[in-house]
DNA sequence: CTGAAAGCGCTTACAG
DNA sequence: CTGAAAGCGCTTACAG
């Protein structure tokens, strides 16, 4: 329609060699006929997808929520497209996912995999290269971005010991590996201050974590203190002390993992370490365009530092829930 | 290298008619070469992409990512992908991930529209069938599913007035038809109550809503009761009132749109109307299957019913915060 | 049931 | 700068 070949058509639209004469024939002619190249062709013929896969556990965690808009935005930058996927913790829906992943002919994955998927991710062999978040594999295996897991966790237990509390018991999900350097790093913390340790692995949701505190109290006397290793379970134990009737700090004190929104806004605020979950999503990125770049790379580990959010909940027993610090509502 | 055509292997991979003989040879030869068909090539030799486009305002808005969730799932079950978008009520970015929803060829696409985009759809043409999702284009011009905002407005009026409230202000965001529709639905009630209607429009943020509130105490007397249109004004307005130094509802009554997690665990709780928004997610997935199937269908308007969920927020002046209900933590 | 052949809509050397 | 031709990896009538 606009005279000219299907070639010089495709040269306008990838801004190759082309007379503005031509150019500008062309452009009408689109205008026209409201023309829109097929992106499936251009994938098939040009051999490269422009498509980043993202496979995460549920993007309702509000983790994965904030890191998936800074995997779109850097997506985005770099005129790409993501293809989003939830795998509610099955690893057999993942299997499934990383074959789409492969049927689509993605330039790169960011995933968070489930420990099981972790272990195996080594022995399988993928077209494109994969960075995970927040969880790594086997040691040195693979591309990882997330916090220092371990040291994150020894901040909240310093930070409980040194508010008074001794029996800091410690729950963590069952699922990833972050979780278990969590658990380590709360271990290695209490033995540090000569405390015994007391923690246990559960799955990584908001019931598990209120049907656990809810079976201690019920056998027994209530722990100084109680942390968490993410946002849903901290959501379940602070329900949990809740329903109990208790108060926090003056009966329990709690802390966890995660800033998200509703934790400064319970009470006098919920102690927790932050993450800079863009920033993980935006490192992950750049640490994948490094690799497709240089793909003879070392693998390489890049923690983020966690930040330590005190607030009211992690205070000392006895003291009043007006005596905590103020929630910061500020930010 | 199974020692059969190219054709055969396409029928095995696609359920076709093949003997078992031969489909034993190509599966054993998938598995040894760990083939996975090309979806580029396959969509563009098929001609259908199987793929649904969601276009949202911002996928950390818990209304949208739920809603995508609820998409993601219902995709999944026709095996089919998604490719989401976020625009930040930018009608640019808009426009411009449109385009990509044609270069994509994708299949149907859910899309909550900006005001401006909305009134601009009608004169558009696409080649696939667009649901609208919590918010509507020109009366019957396209395809949606939402609640009835205009009734949902009207039963927080209705509550706010029965526990006393007579100035009744209401804050409703300014880039959507919904807010509109919230809007005249607050005023349509406070005339049916014979009280003068105090409301304006923002931008639909947390900061806008503080501000906007800070204003308004600054200025005078406070209202007896504030109500706004969604989630993240709702959180603003609840900040504001803190920050002033109230408590509600003593001092000020609240309440709002979106049962987000939050406004449960807050003091005595947040006073809202609860969308049901998963369900609104699989009706708009079966509407565009439906109109898919038929495509000369009369366009059709989806409304569910917002639930309203009555927390300490909304109480009555003067009354001192444990007096409210207690928050609902048993859900 | 099976294969040879055509063709989906692009991009990309290649020649001019 | 421009076009004719080949080909990306599939699927799908068509013949047998």
């Amino acid at each position: 329609m606009a005279g000219v070949s299907a070639a010089t058509v495709s040269r306008v639209f990838t801004n190759g060699p082309v007379s503005a004469d031509l150019k500008n024939k062309v452009e009408a002619a689109v205008k026209a006929t409201g023309y829109r190249p097929n992106l499936s062709a251009r994938r098939l013929r040009s051999q490269h997808s422009s498509t980043i896969g993202l496979i995460v556990s549920d993007i309702r965690n509000p983790f994965f929520t904030t890191l998936s808009r800074a995997v779109e935005d850097a997506a985005y930058r770099a005129d790409m497209r993501v293809v989003l996927c939830n795998t509610d913790e099955n690893p057999a829906r993942e299997a499934m996912y990383l074959r789409l992943m492969q049927e689509e002919r993605i330039t790169g994955l960011i995933y968070a995999p489930t420990r099981t998927m972790a272990d195996k991710l080594g022995a399988m062999a993928f077209d494109f290269p994969i960075v995970l978040v927040d969880r790594a594999g086997p040691s040195g295996s693979q591309d990882v971005v997330g916090i220092d897991n371990a040291e994150a966790a020894g901040l909240l237990v310093d930070h409980l010991v040194a508010q008074g509390h001794r029996h800091i018991v410690g729950l963590f999900g069952n699922t990833s590996s972050t979780a278990i350097e969590r658990h380590d790093g709360h271990a290695a913390a209490m033995a540090r201050h000569g405390l015994a340790t007391d923690a246990c692995f559960l799955p990584p949701m908001a019931e598990a974590a209120e049907a656990e505190l809810t079976r201690r109290l019920a056998a027994g006397e209530p722990p100084d203190a109680v942390m968490v290793s993410n946002g849903q379970m901290l959501l379940g134990l602070y329900r949990g002390v809740r329903r109990a009737g208790l108060e926090t700090p003056r009966d329990i004190a709690i802390a966890g993992f995660d800033n998200e929104i509703w934790t400064e806004l319970v009470e006098s605020g919920l102690t927790v370490i932050e993450q800079p979950v863009a920033e993980i999503g935006r490192a992950a990125m750049d640490l994948l365009f490094e690799r497709l770049r240089t793909p003879e790379m070392a693998t390489r580990k890049v923690a983020l530092a966690g930040r330590l959010v005190v607030r009211g909940s992690s205070g000392a027993r006895g003291t009043a829930r007006e005596a905590g610090p103020q929630a910061d509502l500020g930010r």
